[in-house]
RNA sequence: GCGGCUGUAGCUCAGUGGAUAGAGCGCUUCCCUCCGAAGGAAGAAGUCGGAGGUUCGAGUCCUCUCAGCCGCGCCA
């Protein structure tokens, strides 16, 4: 697009003064087109003369003067100024700009498809990411919600970059699980609860609603004598009802999973697990002893060994993994000393399973609470053959502290108190849009909520005020944005009342011939306005968001550009009046840049997963009659 | 003890080695005969935790240090 444009340009003026004898080919750099700081600097600036300086042996600003003498001789520039210790700033003729208007009509959907990679990094096609992964004995809460909604929209970015994304949920459902064993208890307690019978709460059990909600469909669909079975059929049932539950919050907050991946159907029951440490054995890589290899003799280690609360008979050989020699602080153990497979032997089997997939790379999305789980996961896939970083990337989240009524939310389970994410959405869609039906405030909900999560960086510690997000609506900036498409929308609206003829109406889902014929009438050249072309940069920076958050996962600047590109369309739109019928054909061309605008905001939108709406009810309360 | 993350305006947070460090909220003051004021304009507000280092240039990279949060099982 644009920058591109400019970039070649800036490119060729150098080959021409290397030709010339003029600049060394050393001079040969990546530069960049920059953002200028401040509109009276131009609209683009260029570093390639402070980088080049070095492998060229020259003055920065020397090299500036040349450059800029060559980019004079160009009539895409008004001006060209050599600025500080070296930057040239590109002033455009508006033309170079405002033609951009049609290409983007002419996009429309796939805008932020629109550059296909980043010259440096060959994107990689099949792509599989993991996220969320709850354990099926528990819902989606407020926490896990952060990595469902970040991981959702990395892969929509990476889909947008041109990727094909899995999404993969990993289900921890093995039937020798404790914990799934005590949560089937839990659900038998309540069920026998409900259907009058004694019982007394498992020791360590699970309390809360959704184990109660659990309960309840299980008489639902099994009647009462469902109280007589054994733990082992609540076990299945209640893991698959959970599933359930966890697929419509996920669905209701806009994700859909391609894969859901069962420990024990996937895995167990194909014998994967066994054959993964099998092939690891005979690789080297696991041996068998009754303690690490490498571990010290450090008498509080053993102390400490000595009073887990799984005492391990250090008489019998485990199968350890020689992880420390792939980069892991120590080995860890496969199989125990009884012969039971430990977690991390399922995890062998689980990615052995997914890189025999042959994807070209795989994300892990994880809580902060795993990031003691890098150095082992990532030696794993070292002796799996794969590359950190290159073939595997584990990319944790940091942690959301729930705020509310001035106190921390807790959040631990089995304290019956789960703060869950459906909660979360019911009570910001009842306090934002009161007076909406439930579906909508159930959609309003999840969209304050995605935007949220989403407009951090996921390497920042978030505070979520509930307070704060349910009576203060004004303090999520998701309508700032939102308002901006319906203003739009608002605009194409009263365009076509007032008897304007807007091809293809105002969304912009119309057909491809509407848009063309549009484009061949609009006169773009009329845009000159410094917000018309500012807007029209915004634009056009989109694309390049989205192939900068394929490559380093910075997800949360979409949301950033979100805010970005609504504020540039506000002041464009305090400042220039689109409907003018004494000025038809002005007229005519904000309304395309108006679109435009609505392509980018509807693409940036629906890359966080947030609605666009056409129109917007208002939070306050009623003015009186 | 070891490891991860964070520290930027009163609060919540952006900031790709570049120019005078930004936004939202809150605060002060203006702007609806006019496409929806959930908007716009102006103002006050900063020792980028601290100290060194790297270089033409550091909020950004490196080392050290202080503070906060989190994690470290033959659990899953």
């Amino acid at each position: 697009m644009l920058r591109q444009e400019l970039a070649e340009k800036v490119s060729e003026a150098q080959e021409r003064l290397i030709a010339a004898g003029e600049l060394p080919a050393a001079s040969r750099v990546d530069f960049e087109i920059l953002d200028t700081k401040s509109p009276e600097h131009g609209d683009y600036a260029t570093n390639l003369a402070l980088i080049a300086a070095k492998p060229a042996g020259m003055n920065p600003r020397q090299i500036g003067e040349k450059l800029q003498a060559e980019l004079k001789k160009d009539e895409t520039f008004d001006a060209v100024d050599l600025a500080g210790p070296g930057f040239l700033n590109l002033r455009l003729k508006p033309e170079v700009i405002n033609k951009y208007v049609s290409q983007v009509l002419d996009l429309g959907d796939s805008l932020s498809s629109a550059i296909p990679q980043h010259r440096n990094t060959a994107t990689p096609q099949r792509i599989e990411v993991e996220f969320v992964s709850v354990n099926p004995n528990g819902p989606i809460t407020v926490g896990s919600a952060r990595g469902a909604a970040f991981g959702d929209t990395l892969c929509r970015a990476l889909e947008a970059a041109g990727g094909e994304v899995d999404r993969e949920y990993y289900i921890n459902d093995g039937v020798n699980s404790e914990q799934m064993r005590l949560f089937a208890e839990s659900v038998r307690h309540y069920v026998l609860d409900k259907t009058g019978k004694a019982s007394t709460f498992p020791e360590k059990g699970y309390k809360g609603d959704y184990v109660a909600d659990v309960a309840t469909r299980v008489i639902e669909l099994h009647g009462n004598g469902s109280a007589d079975q054994a733990v082992s059929w609540f076990q299945t049932i209640s893991q698959e009802l959970m599933l359930e539950r966890q697929r419509t919050d996920l669905h209701n907050f806009g994700i859909d999973f391609d894969i859901w991946f069962s420990e024990q159907k996937d895995l167990h029951d194909r014998d994967k697990v066994k054959q993964a440490v099998k092939w690891l054995e005979e690789q080297g890589h696991a041996y068998w002893a009754t303690k690490a290899a490498d571990a010290d003799e450090d008498p509080e280690d053993e102390i400490a060994k000595e009073e887990s609360a799984f005492p391990q008979d250090a008489t019998k050989e485990a199968l350890w993994l020689r992880s420390s020699e792939f980069g892991d602080d120590k080995d860890r153990v496969l199989m125990r000393a009884d012969g039971r497979p430990t977690y991390l032997a399922a995890e062998v089997g689980y990615l052995k399973d997914k890189f025999d997939r042959a994807y070209d790379k795989c994300y892990l999305v994880l809580g902060p609470d795993h990031h003691g789980y890098i150095g082992r996961t990532y030696a794993v896939c070292k002796t799996l053959g794969k590359e950190p970083g290159k073939d595997f990337e584990i990319v944790i989240f940091q942690i959301v502290r729930f705020v509310k009524d001035g106190k921390p939310a807790p959040m631990r389970k089995r304290d019956g108190n789960i703060y869950e994410l459906r909660d979360l959405i019911t009570e910001l869609g009842e306090a934002v849009a009161p007076n909406a039906t439930k579906e909508e405030q159930q959609r309003t909900g999840a969209d304050v909520a995605r935007f949220f999560y989403l407009m951090r960086s996921h390497d920042t510690h978030m505070d979520f005020d509930i307070d704060l997000a349910t009576k203060q609506s004004d303090e999520n900036p998701v309508f700032y944005v939102q308002y901006a498409h319906a203003r739009i929308s608002g605009v194409l609206r009263k365009a076509v009342e007032a008897g304007i003829e807007v091809l293809g109406s105002y969304g912009i889902e119309e057909n491809r011939s509407d848009l063309n014929a549009q484009r061949s009438t609009i006169n773009a050249s009329l845009l000159t306005h410094p917000r018309e072309l500012t807007l029209i940069k915004k634009i056009l920076d989109l694309p390049e968001e989205v192939q900068r958050v394929a490559r380093d996962y910075g997800v949360h600047r979409i949301a950033t550009y979100a805010i970005e590109l609504a504020r540039t369309f506000h002041h464009f739109y305090d400042a220039c009046r689109v409907i003018q019928p004494e000025e038809p054909e002005l007229t005519q061309a904000r309304l395309a840049l108006v679109k435009a605008a609505q392509i980018a905001l509807k693409s940036a939108l629906t890359l966080l997963g947030v609605s666009a709406p056409d129109r917007m009810e208002r939070a306050e309360a009623q003015p009186e009659a």
